[in-house]
DNA sequence: ACGCCAAAGTGAGACAAATTCATAATCCTA
DNA sequence: TAGGATTATGAATTTGTCTCACTTTGGCGT
């Protein structure tokens, strides 16, 4: 027995007209396709779906069985149709996002809800655990963007740069340091540095100032998040490195002191990874551009 | 867009089996018809359903939205189609019955729910408020079993006997009619007669016995429920003429006497009509047969 | 980096299935 | 029972799906 989509269609359209040849007109074929189409139906499940004594052709119990399940079905495969033609359409889509930024959750969820109220039928998700390797996820098709600071060369994917933040020194205002005007590699040798749980090669302190000058602070704390780690600096537990967007509302408090990395301070810049097939949809231009601009108006504020 | 059962399956088939290969040998057709069949979806969906750059052949995000509709709508084809083969081997069917006869109820039921304990797979129903016009619905397809007492020579149908009754009067020990070895005509000229809430003409006491003698009792009160006829007969508000299984309880009780309606008693058949199509189906020979034994059993004890 | 193997894609022709056209059979109503 | 409306049927045609033979592609081992 192979029932196909077309089946339930007819039998539907056959119910709700109320007979074979207005049913025929609706699914725009003729009743003399729609009659040997019912006539093929009934042999293969070996039912008659119709009382024949009576016109107007009426269903009988196994007809009406199977419109059950064509008015549960036929709507969901029109939905489903109806999302395809979404996505063609560039209204609908799918953004999952991976990011190798542990801070970055800070602009990004804002970001994210402003996205939201303009393109309501994108599928938006922020997919966490593979900070490991999410370039390789980006061309499996696993996620659609990668927010990032290290772009590489690879076939297939753009690196769109977002905005340049300073890796900044935070310590509670009790420590010694805070006595500095700016801290360089030797000043972490004595302290307990905590960092996001991740690879020191993806921290910028390590990468940038730490690895170079072979310094290895004291002990090293990891704390997944970054309220968890500011709390820990206020009270003295430790000092940390963290981009400035995060420090914003630090700054201002008196527990706290910034200072810049190295005299010049450090600079670095965040990038979105796409798959080059992807760049040119509308919602992921969009989303590119509020990632450009609304992450300055945190560091500002 | 015109999507069909058989992409869903497909795509299905892909998905588990992991690859193109594998998922034509379990649909038992080529690879190449598979691969064929894909870019039919995709060209006609306008959408990549399959992540090619990758081996082995992975879900796109649009593939996943659609595996996610077959997964919910394939298992609902499989269960319909499941009950059209029970339909055909006789397994399962409907039956819904149309009862012309109000205190048919009370030996149709443990009737029924025996049934219901052979036959899982049959619908059974009881559709109360036909009971004016229960063979053209029988008929119509509308309901699969009429108990009647009043056979008809209908083409298309079969009237089955079940089983004889007595209409047997019954009335309060205070009534004076309890003096009586039994009840004539005349005997309703000075009662209340108590009926179910139908045409007189399907009432047996008006049928066989007042409309031919002529006799008008001096009220008729009309009364839904046998329990609620009864109480009020013992009250001594009216008397009645109801079947002998319904009066199985009262007849030993001091409250009622039951007479029989003229000297020689009266006694109807009772039938089940069917559409001569369907009485050869197992599950309703089995009804029948249950119809016939059971109520006799009521009617002794 | 090269080449091999497994897996997916392509194109032409064979085959099957659905549809149409023309016409016949039914049913209902007047 | 005649007539209109509705459904059924058969043969021809169109449409679509599958197979066969072959090419292309991606992954992997040496």
């Amino acid at each position: 027995m192979h029932l196909e989509l077309r089946h339930l269609r007819s039998l539907k359209a056959i119910h709700d007209t109320g007979g074979l040849a207005r049913a025929a007109d609706t699914l725009n074929i003729t009743q003399s396709a729609l009659s040997h189409q019912v006539k093929g139906i009934e042999e293969q499940a070996g039912v008659e779906l119709f009382v024949r004594r009576s016109k107007p052709l009426k269903l009988s119990a196994a007809g009406l069985r199977m419109l059950r399940a064509a008015e549960r079905i036929l709507p969901e495969i029109e939905a489903l149709e109806e999302e395809f033609r979404g996505l063609r359409s560039g209204r609908a889509g799918r953004l999952h996002i991976a990011i190798e930024c542990h801070a970055c959750f800070d602009w990004l969820f804002p970001v994210l809800e402003q996205f939201r109220r303009a393109w309501p039928e994108v599928d938006v998700d922020i997919r966490p655990g593979l900070a490991f390797g999410a370039l390789p996820a980006l061309m499996r098709e696993e996620v659609d963007l990668v927010i990032s600071s290290d772009p590489e060369d690879l076939p297939g994917a753009v690196f769109h740069p977002l905005f340049d933040y300073s890796p900044t020194f935070i310590a509670s205002a009790q420590n010694p340091l805070a006595e500095k005007p700016f801290v360089v590699a030797e000043d972490f040798r004595d302290q307990t540095l905590i960092t996001y749980p991740v690879d020191r090669g993806r921290l910028d302190v390590f990468a940038q100032l730490l690895t170079p000058a072979k310094v290895e602070p004291r002990a090293v704390r990891q704390v997944e998040l970054t309220a968890v780690i500011l709390m820990l600096v206020a009270s003295n537990r430790g000092v940390a490195v963290l981009p400035d967007w995060v420090l914003r509302e630090a700054k201002y408090q008196p527990d706290y002191v910034t200072r810049k990395v190295t005299e010049a301070g450090l600079t670095k810049r965040l990038y979105a990874a796409t798959r080059a097939v992807d760049a040119p949809l509308p919602f992921m231009a969009h989303v590119l551009r509020l990632a450009r601009t609304e992450p300055l108006k945190l560091q500002r504020g």
